[in-house]
RNA sequence: GUCUAGAUGGUGAAAUAGGUAAACACGCAGGACUUAAAAUCCUGUAAUUCAAUUCAAUGAAUUUUGCGGGUUCGAUUCCCGCUCUAGACACCA
């Protein structure tokens, strides 16, 4: 019999659809929720940087599985979102169709994994089912506020209450009312910039701004103020830096995080210039000034050249960076003139790279010529003396704004009476996101503010058409944002726990058992995002009393990114560059194009004529001295738009799915960016081919003997404890190792190749699955307990012996005569012991590890 | 620019309370089997130098974990300073 992977796999993929791996046993309560970042159903498809991911929690699951816990490994899709938006706009088609069509080919790739995923416990973050729980949240923060004293968030009535004592709440208006409450609502109004091009008349994304210019038509984009929603996570700070103690995430982690929350004591000085004040934050307690800097995007003035002291220094290290003192400049731009707080600041140090981060107010380009031409000061002339300085303490984390002007999120559930915010009660939730046409897409950004029907009556609690709010005072019109991703994503972790319960966002019954996510994988680009969002929010439902437990996820580990050689051309104007011919043209006028590899012909050589062919490009290509177009090429994470995904399909196709799990994980350390090869995959295959033959081929039957039983425990225990650190690529090698030794020593005892193929089992299930049923077995092998050994005796100890630090021999010491003048001993007569007689020793003795002799030669 | 991580043979990598550097694989070279190829199996494989060679068995020294320093009997591991690469940077998810 031969081992076929195709075969073997598509009959146990079958039989696992009946089976029931996440069937809880009610005898244990040891339990393990693991969890996968979701993923964002593309239209492309996953490719292997995901897959490794639910590859890595899927052995880690089997394994918790066969120590008898009760696992949790679900999945899901975060389903909102701009891709969707955009290829409705280049299709046509609604977003919902190209999410219900991508979601279909996420489930197959994921099911052509060897992946146990709870399928009954999916969840789809933009079904109306659950972003009713999402929009309840929101509502939540609306009605809550922070209260000081208590460190906790507080019914917004209770606040009113206070406030009816201290103040004449009574005699406000409804509108200063809620201007009051708006500052102390952790859902709040406040103006905020968003990226805004009149040409195409719609609010841009950072990622569809390209240089200062929209990426579809190039069209400028201005710096635009608006009133937005924001969530005051502000106010958690001290508690999500105070919690780190409770999490086992690693150092650095944490530490990203912390840098990014940014919590500083800074000191503070006010100059005057021409009539206006302003408020300069600086670092350090410093008696003068040089240069200040604003250090985006945070609010605060940084110095720039901190660590050198006189002026001296200055000069030459911008002569160094190429940097003209001359130019050594600020601009400033008020964020409002009347405040005369600073807002803006460039400086030529910035150069290109901090474009993006300038604001300019385009209802006011009066005013910023203006300033252009009058508040630019030259602090090489000015250099400011002695000054008081205040401190307070500033955080780099702002409030997260909350709206987008798009449509394909989650509605945002409020309406505006006279100007004012009002909740629509929490019974008449959710408040679905309408329906749109198809044809309305095409080469448009939709928002709801187009919609004809986008008003709230209060009477019938339904959405009802806007040309009523004239005619009848109880309509009125709904907020036209909707939510942005990561407010789904914030709390999904709980959803996963009772995906189908329509009373509430959790079952508290579930909850009580499964708590929180034990060990959460994911990017390390979600760190400053989602990770810290969703913690902010765990802790807001505690306070709410949704949920008991400090922090959503006990354990983190990260994902390493998979990277993939990208190809790029350069475009001038009209024409296309040779990339070695590059540096003859202004870097700010080109532009970047990314090319499929496919058109590259050797190393770098494009293949013009393919190009052509295809249409691709109709420009002119200017070729290098060789008659030659070269591209840039680079090592990059994997990415649609580089071209450089690799889909997992193209390799199982040739491989096999136990052969793609083992390679995967055999790469290397699971939290280290890997560069792609499939080189050494083929060891992989004679992997398996090794264990299949092993396995069947019963050849003689030698008695199964002790010294193979102490070989077999110690990789049992190795193999446990790389578990338990996360280690578990290494594992494979110590899988061969021992294949190799039973291998060479013939052993075939049946009972040795049941325990081998259970500790293979997590990691390739269908082979293992096969051959455990070819041994004989009825019930599938993730019904068998991993094997643990308890104590591991040694009789004897492994001593290295050095002269002057080089190894010199290894010996075995029985555990009896574990002591200096034993192995003096027996090392008496070795050779290269014995020829140094004559000199100087000296002996640095490591018990059960090393003894190094220095033998230092004698002065006459 | 700010922040984070990484750098070990031809390649992926292994080795952490500081103690045998290169396990396990890929590749390559040589051999066995075969008409041939594939597959499989066996042997060798960090570098340099010296010794030894009829057969057999090889033996010894030095250097080496991106670069330059430091601490230590001993550093891939700890400290300081560089270089290069990748990632994140608030409306991508």
């Amino acid at each position: 019999m031969i081992y076929n992977p195709k075969i073997i796999e598509a009959k146990w993929k079958k039989k696992h659809k009946k089976f029931n791996f996440f069937k809880i046993n009610k005898n244990s309560k040891k339990k393990f929720y693991i969890l996968n970042m979701f993923p964002y159903p593309s239209g492309y498809g996953l490719h292997i940087g995901h897959s490794i991911g639910y590859i890595f929690s899927d052995i880690i699951s089997k394994y918790k599985s066969g120590l008898k816990f009760n696992v949790l490994n679900p999945i899901g899709f975060d389903s909102f979102g701009l891709p969707a938006e955009q290829y409705a706009i280049n299709t046509g088609n609604p977003p919902i169709k190209i999410i219900n069509k991508s979601i279909k080919k996420y489930k197959n790739q994921l099911k052509n994994l060897g992946v146990f995923f709870n399928w009954k416990k999916i969840i789809n973050t933009c079904s109306s089912k659950y972003y009713k729980w999402t929009q309840w949240i929101f509502l939540k923060l609306f009605n809550y506020y922070f209260d000081k004293k208590t460190n906790k968030a507080k019914k917004i009535k209770k606040l009113i209450n206070k406030l009816k004592k201290k103040t004449k709440w009574n005699k406000l208006n409804n509108k200063n009312k809620e201007k009051i409450l708006n500052k102390y609502r952790l859902a709040y109004l406040k103006k905020s910039y968003i990226n805004w091009c009149p040409k195409l008349n719609s609010v841009l994304a950072n990622e569809e701004v390209v240089n200062g210019k929209s990426e579809r038509g190039g069209y400028l984009v201005f710096k635009k103020k608006m009133v937005q929603w924001h969530l005051r996570i502000t106010k958690y700070i001290n508690r999500l830096l105070k919690d780190y103690k409770y999490l086992n995430w690693p150092k650095y982690i944490k530490n990203i995080q912390k840098k990014w929350i940014g919590k500083k004591k800074v000191y503070f000085f006010i100059i005057k210039l021409r009539n206006k004040k302003l408020k300069i934050f600086v670092k350090k307690k410093f008696d003068k000034i040089f240069n200040i800097i604003f250090n985006f995007p945070s609010n605060y003035i940084d110095f720039l050249l901190k660590r050198y002291k006189n002026k001296k220094k200055i000069i030459n290290f911008i002569n160094k960076k190429n940097y003209s003192f001359k130019t050594y400049k600020i601009l400033i731009i008020f964020k409002n003139s009347l405040k005369q707080s600073i807002n803006i600041y460039i400086s030529n140090y910035y150069k290109n790279n901090y474009i993006k981060n300038i604001y300019v107010d385009t209802n006011n380009n009066k005013l910023f010529n203006n300033i252009k031409n009058n508040f630019i000061i030259n602090l090489k002339d000015k250099i400011i003396y002695n000054f008081l300085l205040k401190n307070i303490y500033i955080y780099n984390l702002n409030d997260l704004v909350f709206s987008r002007q798009r449509y394909w999120g989650e509605p945002i559930p409020i309406y505006y009476k006279n100007g004012i915010p009002k909740p629509i009660k929490i019974k008449y939730l959710p408040l679905k996101l309408p329906f749109i046409k198809k044809n309305i897409f095409l080469n448009k950004k939709f928002q709801l503010n187009k919609l004809k029907k986008w008003t709230w009556d209060v009477k019938t609690h339904k959405i009802t058409y806007n040309k009523f709010i004239k005619k009848k005072k109880h309509i009125y019109p709904l907020d036209t944002n909707t939510m942005p991703s990561f407010a789904a994503s914030n709390w999904y972790y709980l959803r996963y726990i009772s995906p189908k319960y329509d009373k509430f966002l959790i079952k508290k019954k579930e909850y009580k058992y499964w708590k929180n996510v034990d060990l959460y994988i994911g990017g390390i680009e979600h760190i400053n995002g989602h990770l810290l969002y969703s913690r902010f929010c765990n802790k807001f439902l505690k306070d709410i009393n949704i949920v008991n437990n400090k922090e959503p996820y006990k354990q983190f580990i990260n994902q390493g990114t998979i990277l993939n050689n990208t190809y790029s051309i350069y475009k001038y104007k009209n024409r296309f560059i040779s990339y070695d011919n590059i540096n003859k043209y202004n870097i700010s006028h080109l532009q970047k194009f990314y090319i499929d590899k496919k058109y590259i012909i050797k190393n770098k050589k494009l293949d013009i004529n393919n190009i052509k062919k295809n249409n691709i490009y109709n420009y002119t290509f200017i070729l290098n001295n060789k008659n030659e177009f070269l591209c840039k090429k680079k090592i990059e994470k994997m990415s649609k738009s580089k071209f450089n995904i690799i889909t997992p399909e193209e390799i199982i196709k040739v491989w096999g799915i136990d052969c793609y799990r083992l390679y995967l994980i055999f790469l290397g350390p699971f939290n280290k960016k890997k560069i792609w090869t499939i080189d050494k995959i083929k060891g992989m295959k004679r992997f398996l081919y090794k264990i299949w033959n092993f396995i069947l081929n019963i050849k003689k039957y030698k008695k199964y003997n002790n010294t193979y039983n102490s070989i077999f425990n110690n990789y049992i225990n190795k193999i446990n404890l790389n578990y338990k650190k996360l280690l578990i690529h290494k594992n494979i090698s110590l899988f061969m190792k021992l294949l190799n030794i039973l291998i060479k020593k013939n052993i075939s005892s049946i009972n040795i190749k049941k325990k081998f193929l259970i500790l293979l089992s997590p990691y390739i299930p269908y082979i293992t699955e096969e051959l455990w049923y070819k041994l004989g077995q009825n019930k599938s092998i993730f019904y068998e307990r991993q094997p643990i050994i308890k104590s591991n005796k040694k009789e004897y100890v492994k001593y290295i012996i050095m002269i002057n630090n080089r190894k010199k021999d290894i010996i075995f010491i029985n555990k009896k005569n574990n002591n200096l003048n034993y192995i003096k001993l027996k090392i008496k007569e070795k050779k290269y012991f014995f020829n140094k007689k004559n000199f100087f020793k000296k002996y640095i003795f490591i018990k059960n590890k090393i003894l190094n002799i220095l033998i230092l030669q004698k002065k006459n």
